[in-house]
DNA sequence: CTGCAAATGTTATAATGTTGCAAACTTTGC
DNA sequence: GCAAAGTTTGCAACATTATAACATTTGCAG
């Protein structure tokens, strides 16, 4: 059994998101970053779903349970969890991941399966390096990729069904 | 002297712009589609800047002008053109830029100048090859593919300049 | 325990994008 | 030509996403 299952197949969510929770902790620790209540919590509620959630999503979860937040709480806590790599940004989403490799600050590389709205995040050094690769060829010094792929996850391609 | 320059390149971009738009009446007459006066002048707006141009921008632009749009206005424009391949959105930036290869409905490949802001769509039919091929192999069907790649541009890595 | 820096609360507002319906314009069939 | 049908635009309101500015609280070092 694979440490870390694909979202579309069936697995203990519960572990996957303590799993991540347990990292965050290890990797804040390590550099005596903060990983504060809140930040904890917004972490949590992005691992628990493996759809990339938006702001306003988090900030409505966190309502529901009484914690009565405004927008600066939830986007400040998102930077924080950028910042150490502890979810993504989907620009084409507007909306927030867990990153399941997470530790050192990169972007990854998303397959949105468009039907279902599953993300997993692809670790493609070949993928990397071409695009590198490309923009070098045009003598562009790249820094920074935004790759997402939208189309439709294994599951999905079968039966045209909901989650 | 290459038909369509760089854009960190100097070149005749009034040439430039007129020839986007001959190309965008070709392509619309072909395919039965209307280039209203409105659609013309966002088109012809969006490659007037070889940045990225925000949809409120352009409405900024018309109002200017004269003509007192609103949002919906340049959103119907933007939507008409990304149909026809005329324009791409940047969705790192929420940004609209003119596509220099028109015709065929695709999505292309960005290197976005941090420094300048100037913007060069790629044709790199090898990293897209390399995309797809990684994403066939998680069973994944891709659709649509955002490739959007921040840096520095050649004319921004020595001098550390603003455009 | 005091003072500083970091984090959070709070209010307001900016920036981006959409819905829904009415009016104007274009095309088409006759 | 002309009316019906379809498309495009005008317009008002609203929805969503994100940030600014400043006050308050919290955690921690000395």
């Amino acid at each position: 059994m694979p440490e870390r299952a694909l979202p579309y197949r069936p697995h203990n969510h519960d572990a996957c998101v303590s799993h991540a929770l347990a990292d965050a902790r290890t990797i804040c620790r390590q550099q005596n970053a903060r990983l504060t209540a809140i930040r904890e919590r917004v972490l949590e509620l992005i691992w628990q779903s493996h759809k990339p959630l938006g702001a306003y999503d988090i900030l409505a979860r966190l309502g529901e349970e009484g914690h009565n937040a405004a927008p600066p709480t939830v986007y400040r806590a998102l930077d924080f969890l950028q910042q150490y790599g502890l979810v993504h940004r989907i620009a084409s989403l507007n909306a927030f991941i867990g990153c399941p490799h997470a530790g050192e600050h990169h972007r990854g590389t998303f397959l949105i399966c468009r039907q279902c709205g599953n993300v997993l995040e692809l670790d493609a050094p070949t993928v990397s390096e071409s695009i590198e690769a490309a923009a070098r060829a045009e003598g562009f010094r790249p820094d920074d990729i935004t790759l997402e792929i939208s189309g439709l996850c294994p599951r999905c391609q079968g039966a045209e069904v909901h989650d």
